[in-house]
DNA sequence: CCTATCATGTAATCCGTTACATGATTAT
DNA sequence: ATAATCATGTAACGGATTACATGATAGG
């Protein structure tokens, strides 16, 4: 019970994967990521063999060993992690997200936009039709209780197809001053 | 002449910045940040003090102490930091970004959209707002030099209409579901 | 058989966050 | 004078990145 109270947003994706599926080993937290939220927030894995342990040092979830095999750890939500999900949850902590994207970094201190903005049209381009095949693939399933994921889906497409918009207007700016 | 080569994005920020401004101390280099890139990549102050020592040790920035009063220490980029920064901004590394939204990470494991939408249309509309009136300030005193800022603006512009966009519409839906 | 790739984990390093702290100015 | 804010720094802790490593499984 010594609860340090200092969860990260790495704490409240173990807590949210396990809470939605069941005990996990970090393999299979590892495989909940990166099908799911990893798409916009990744974690490595080796934080999903760290984390895990510091969640059952403050009773956040139960650990215990597989019987046989190899004996891997299995970790599952307690009463008082789905507490702190919940509270989490619930909570409106409006701390507003940064841009942090380097190739705007590079814009900013004077790169040349020719040199970058393909290679990030392209990238963002790609991601945007994964995001799209995702979504509909969600909506055609129906699922139940996979409006969460339905809604990050959206957000994601709209703001890849703003950065393709921006990267792909430079390159085309860019390409129309060089051939002149 | 130690150049371990592995400069992270608060480095370019530094470089970027004294190439710029030219010497200045690290409460220079501060208000360097909060008046320009910090509103998309924000650095804590202490970093400001940390990463210009790291960059002397890998030879990237020359210290100085200024000769009365506090004896502040003053840096100024030298010619292989001024090479360092080139390099990066000619090179397409070709990361693409993550949206790391804690909003969004909230939304996906199942939060009530309307406990959280309001606060976070207000907070971008803010944003979008001091983007636009920043946008139009160097635009109209036509600096030469700023194209980079200017670029990085209406990069944040489309993004926070989006941001506003997306959060209004779950504030709207969340309000009409609950009005009924 | 051999070699990729998947599966599973550990270790080291370090940047970044978060306090803590105190000297100067300015305002009331 | 005294409070408040600006200016200027230091210290500690810990999470995140990155690399290292090795056992299974499947494909050729």
């Amino acid at each position: 019970m010594s609860s340090d109270q200092t969860l990260t947003p790495t704490s409240y994706i173990v807590l949210g994967l396990l809470a939605n599926a069941g005990a996990s080993t970090p393999y299979a937290l590892k495989q909940g990521v990166a099908g799911s939220i990893g798409h916009f927030w990744s974690v490595p894995h080796s934080q999903l063999y760290a984390e895990p342990e510091r969640l059952a040092r403050a009773g956040l979830v139960s650990e215990e060993r597989e019987p046989g095999g190899r004996r891997r750890r299995v970790y599952a939500i307690t009463d008082r992690g789905r507490e702190a999900l919940a509270s989490w949850l619930a909570t409106d902590d409006v701390r507003l997200p940064e841009l942090r994207d380097a190739g705007l970094l590079k814009l900013f201190f004077g790169a040349e936009p020719g040199a970058i903005a393909p290679q990030l049209a392209a990238g963002h381009r790609e991601r945007l039709e994964l995001y799209r095949s995702l979504h509909e693939g969600l909506q055609r399933m129906g699922e139940p209780a996979a409006g969460g994921a339905l809604l990050t889906l959206e957000a994601g497409i709209a703001h890849a197809e703003v950065w393709v918009a921006f990267w792909e207007r430079l390159a085309g700016e860019d390409q129309a001053g060089d051939a002149r």
